[in-house]
DNA sequence: TTGAAAGCGCTAACAT
DNA sequence: ATGTTAGCGCTTTCAA
């Protein structure tokens, strides 16, 4: 591997004959420049195979053109396609991100937070698995911070957040749409943000159609065999159900899978619409597994916009903002052919 | 929010009654100080919030202290280890990451090679979803590259990579250490780095054992669908065998899943080997599988060392190093009770 | 239309 | 032990 010696705008401006400022001007595209002399210019720079040093624009202009991504929990399933959705904004808008897992670790946090001002970036986006409120990583910040999936506990910060009551709303109204009326809820564990809300959205919808449960909801972790053990819970106390909502596909793909071996027919017997539209799991159940997709590259699409705006200087108003989740058909809910 | 002014050390200087070279040999702890004047100096800094700018020290010092690490898939399962385990190290070595993902596109990916020079980074790692070779990124960079997960073609770039051939050895031998001796092999699909190492791994394993395989290898996509096809058929074909070694757990937790419904017990009558140690698969799995780990954040912090060296000036052959894999027993081999 | 010069915030060599 | 100065690579007035 050969170590190429890196070429300044000095050398550029001596090969052209012309001034560093001149070869400035020539690259950027600003100013006055006869264009003979713009040509030589670049020739000059191609030759050499002149890179700009954005750390030495950054310190020019007071802007690295980078944006601090924090998150708070290790990377996940879940930050991945926000990741994936804020890079789509960013690249457009010539902005890199800078990564830093703090892994739950306040004190981890403090230090990468440190880290990431002092190499002056122009915002930070801070992420993380749950969706549960968490501490503000500060107010007094010299630069712009929107929370992405994590809701800031200060309602005067930015956060984005995937909407739980809508998406549990599709569910419960698609359900109702292929003719299901006797619909169970399988909830995750109790406690939590992305729970609460479920249900909330669940008994809503429910009550617009003028419906109840059929059960009482249960609750458990977000694992398939939580989903196996309701299955078997519910048909064992003589439920009467053709329709579930399981807030997660891990568990909507238990539920599934335990219905199967207790002999009911899905979706025949019971239409099952679960929560994530997570490729292994969907993919896997049989059959395939209608559900909520919660939109997370959409989030982090719209954290990053939302990022880009306050540092090209528009005031954004604080508090949350919710990214409606989708209905993703397949064939757990297909309506029952004669 | 209230956006601090930024100081410098100029400001922190003027406060503390010293010149601003002083300021940094206090900061930085070189040269000689009366210690008074450190506190002075310190007490200063602290006051006005002062916090160095890492953009101009790096345009001084000519380190940025950081890494661009290109992902040339999307991010996936197998990437979030790697970064875990790159992190560790980096941040140790006060080393921030730049990530980039160019989603396969060459173009992009071309493009975020420009800018992370342009920043000036330290060195680059590069690092993808498949463990097939990847045409080098260049031959002739200004920084140390290091490929992680994703071999590079050119042999004398340096590929950090997992041990597919010793982890399918240590498959193979603990199902032989289990009692079990017609072993069936279950493939990913064929033409992959990934498959043909294991293929190679397991034949070599078994040839030691003085064995063979029970049928020849199957091949299909790494799905559960797969791995249930493959266990139907086998079953159908007649091939008597107590011991299957699958190339990943999805494949494996299909396998088992149809094994157990065409009435074959796992671990009684069949001892099932998964790869990958994907925590939603093995746990699910019924029962849970015994699988190889291929020690993807280990990977992660091997390819960040030898990132970290060669910016130290350390001069690393080239070539690949393969970081060995590890077996993770579950109940799906376990020994037979009588 | 182009060049010269100052300065972004810091460090390091040299003076004092 | 501390201050002064120059310079990292670039942009941007201001002069020419």
């Amino acid at each position: 591997m050969t170590r190429r010696q890196l070429t300044t705008v000095t050398d550029v401006a001596r090969l052209a004959g012309v001034s560093p400022g001149t070869v400035s001007k020539a690259l950027s595209g600003q100013g006055q420049l006869r264009s003979a002399t713009r040509e030589r210019v670049l020739a000059a720079a191609k030759e050499l195979g002149y890179r700009p040093s954005q750390l030495a624009k950054s310190l020019q202009t007071g802007r690295s053109y980078m944006v601090g991504v924090l998150t708070t929990d290790s990377i996940g399933r879940f930050t991945i396609p926000i990741l994936t959705g804020a890079e789509d904004v960013l690249e457009a808008g010539q902005v890199s991100m800078m990564l830093c897992e703090s892994r739950g670790d306040r004190v981890r946090e403090r230090h990468y937070l440190q880290t990431m001002l002092s190499r002056r970036v122009d915002g930070i986006i801070v992420t993380g698995r749950s969706s549960d409120e968490r501490p503000s990583i500060g107010d007094d910040l010299p630069v712009p911070v929107v929370y992405a999936l994590n809701k800031s506990t200060d309602p005067s910060d930015i956060s984005v957040l995937h909407d739980d009551r809508n998406g549990a709303a599709l569910a419960i109204e698609h359900l109702i749409s292929t003719g299901r009326r006797r619909i169970v809820l399988i909830s995750g564990p109790p406690h939590h943000a992305a729970t609460t809300n479920r249900h909330s959205g669940t008994i809503e919808a429910l009550h617009r159609a003028g419906l109840h449960l059929a059960a009482d909801p249960v609750f458990g972790p977000w694992s398939e065999e939580w989903g196996r053990e309701a299955a078997a819970w519910l048909v064992r106390a003589g439920v009467e159900f053709d329709g579930a909502f399981c807030m997660s596909d891990q568990i909507a793909r238990g539920f599934s899978d335990g219905l199967r071996e207790l002999g009911l027919r899905v979706p025949n017997d019971v239409g099952i619409v679960g929560m994530d539209n997570w490729d292994a799991m969907v993919g896997a159940s049989r059959p395939p597994l209608t559900t909520i997709d919660l939109q997370m590259s959409r989030l982090g699409y719209v954290a990053a916009s939302l990022m880009l705006a306050q540092i090209d200087g528009e005031d954004i108003e604080g508090g949350s903002r919710l990214v409606p989740s989708i209905l993703v058909m397949r064939e757990s809910t297909r309506v029952a052919t004669a």
